[in-house]
DNA sequence: GTGAAAGCGCTAACAC
DNA sequence: GTGTTAGCGCTTTCAC
């Protein structure tokens, strides 16, 4: 059964002979002691199976090398992703995770998640959850933020530091890829609009046709929640309202495989009557039928940028140079593939 | 700036005008504390903004209300799944999570992972890697595991806890479906076959063919690695070694999504041509085109059970009533969809 | 080079 | 009811 006691570094120094100081010296490979000395503590360390206990060590030295991480909608494969990169670049600088899940998106009670990090004295925070509605109202409440903290997929704020992905920029390259590719009709379906990340996409469509001298009427987009079961009834109606329309940006990968299927039962040939892109860059994307034309995002890498921003801004406290918050932009790419057309003047490009 | 000084309880106590373990009596609700004392000393905390450090609790109490998790493959979507399910059940009982990422999944070099969880008081760990290759072998180090802990995905072992789905059923399933749905020459696509729940849903799909006096034979399966990506080469090596081949089980949904691509490039009409079956449930399964018929796991339900069964295990040690270690099994469940036909027998046994 | 004393923030045990 | 003492496992400081 479990629960034999845990060896101290008191018994480690009785072992050997020596004080508790000098076992401290050792396993923390301080030059000041005797290699004979070390010697002998090291292999009563092996004999005893001495681990120390990270959690004195913090207690006394106000330090843990744990981060917390606050994420909401794990089931969903963006965030996830998120959180890998999180946990590899966590793990490659040694800093352990304290993960907290909010449940739902919109939630702005955070002071029970918050203290319960901060009482584990994490030194710092990923607040991985992308801003939705008011969800970072909460912010204000404080006139500094008891550790540092990174925010992800939010609107810059220069009191905060921030990784995001491009979305706007994401969105425009996917317009501009469908006017490219002979589309006149574009039409969208967005993420719910509640979401930093879905306005910012419906309104790099919306102006990239203003710039191509297309006006958009509200016939011309629906609204999804990025479920695909939400697109099957959004591609339902934009169907109806814009029955002429000859190309789609659909806010993710998600949704734009219920647009494939949509357009698969009425017999609408993709690309040739409907060109369409999503967002994401799943890792399905490549084996639907067509093949999707996609905006791929690297929600890793977006990760493993707020964990080496997060300890910056720790170790730059620590010796008393705190870092200005910054906005990092994560740029996301047009991946081209079959579900668009490919136009002489597109070749003619390349 | 971060890093205003931690408020503590003897701060509390000297401006409540009453001793810390006063201010301890009602922090943690005990009885024995006369009601004006309790206001005066809940007022100072409000004022002074006091809150606990669990840190200095747990270290104390030899107890965390904290659970390690050890998980692999977190940008897949089934483990970020189960994952949900773990954070949203630690949430539920109160307990914090500490996370940690298996870089690989054969990974046997535990040990500095459990250290580090150990090390920092966690009352119990979930080991929430699949069983692969021989990466269950350290458990053997172990006369005793340290603390409680549950395994998940692997096979049973009478001196572990384990949750794990019932693969060899869902390939069962998933099997007699396509032969009720009028298939005799059902393909198979495994999954890594060193992965324990690969071998489960293969062996199942061999033995239920066989049951049904159909002899399977090299030529009938090929091996992916659950990737859409290498289910692409194996769907091709498949038709070729097996030409007339009417029915597939693929081992999981993404590999399915290459199979139905696959399908639409050749003209083979599916479910007409080809009956597949895919397994997971992954919520785009519905979308697709055809929409999949899988063998739905309930992985949210795996994690959240684990969870349950690792703070029993705490509980019952506190206890002094040590458990015996048991294996929890979860049933999937066969949806049906129109990736494979329904047939006469079928409408009848409805 | 090494050890003794103090203390991180908290609570268990026992006085009063 | 409330306070005092001791100590969880470790490191920091300062002797020697």
């Amino acid at each position: 059964m479990p629960n034999r006691k845990r060896v101290t570094i008191k018994e480690v120094a009785r072992e050997a002979g020596v004080s508790t100081q000098t076992v401290s010296r050792v396993v923390n490979e301080r030059p000041d002691v005797a290699p004979e000395t070390r010697e002998r503590v090291l292999r009563v360390i092996q004999e005893l199976e001495y681990h120390p206990s990270a959690l004195a060590r913090s207690l006394i030295q106000q330090r843990s090398y744990t981060l917390g991480v606050v994420i909401a909608g794990l089931k969903y494969i963006g965030p996830s992703r998120t959180l890998n990169g999180i946990t590899a670049k966590a793990e490659e600088l040694g800093y352990t995770l304290l993960l907290k899940e909010q449940s739902r998106f919109e939630s702005n009670n955070v002071h029970p998640l918050l203290q319960s990090l901060l009482g584990r004295q994490v030194d710092g925070i990923i607040w991985a959850v992308p801003e939705v509605g008011e969800n970072r109202e909460w912010v204000r409440e404080f006139d500094s933020l008891p550790v540092p903290m990174v925010f992800l997929a939010m609107e810059a704020r220069p009191d905060l530091t921030i990784v995001s992905v491009n979305n706007y920029g994401g969105g425009k390259m996917a317009t501009e890829h469908l006017l490219q590719s002979g589309c006149r009709k574009i039409g969208h379906i967005s993420g719910p609009l509640d979401w930093w990340e879905a306005r910012q996409r419906k309104q790099a469509w919306q102006d990239t046709l203003g710039s191509a001298g297309i006006q958009v009427s509200d016939q011309h987009w629906t609204e999804g929640n990025w479920s695909s079961s939400s697109a099957e009834q959004a591609i339902e109606r934009l169907f109806q309202q814009y029955p002429d329309m000859d190309g789609i940006f659909v806010a993710n990968d998600q949704m734009a495989i219920s647009v494939l299927q949509a357009a698969s039962r009425r017999g609408i040939k993709v690309p040739e009557q409907l060109g369409v892109v999503g967002f994401d860059g799943i890792t399905e994307s490549p084996y639907l039928w067509p093949p999707l034309t996609t905006v791929s995002q690297d929600q890793q890498l977006v990760g493993s940028l707020a964990v080496e921003e997060v300890i910056n801004l720790v170790e730059a406290n620590l010796r008393n140079k705190p870092l200005a918050p910054r906005k990092i932009v994560v740029e996301p790419e047009l991946i081209i593939r079959e579900s668009t057309a490919i136009k002489m003047d597109e070749l003619a490009g390349g």
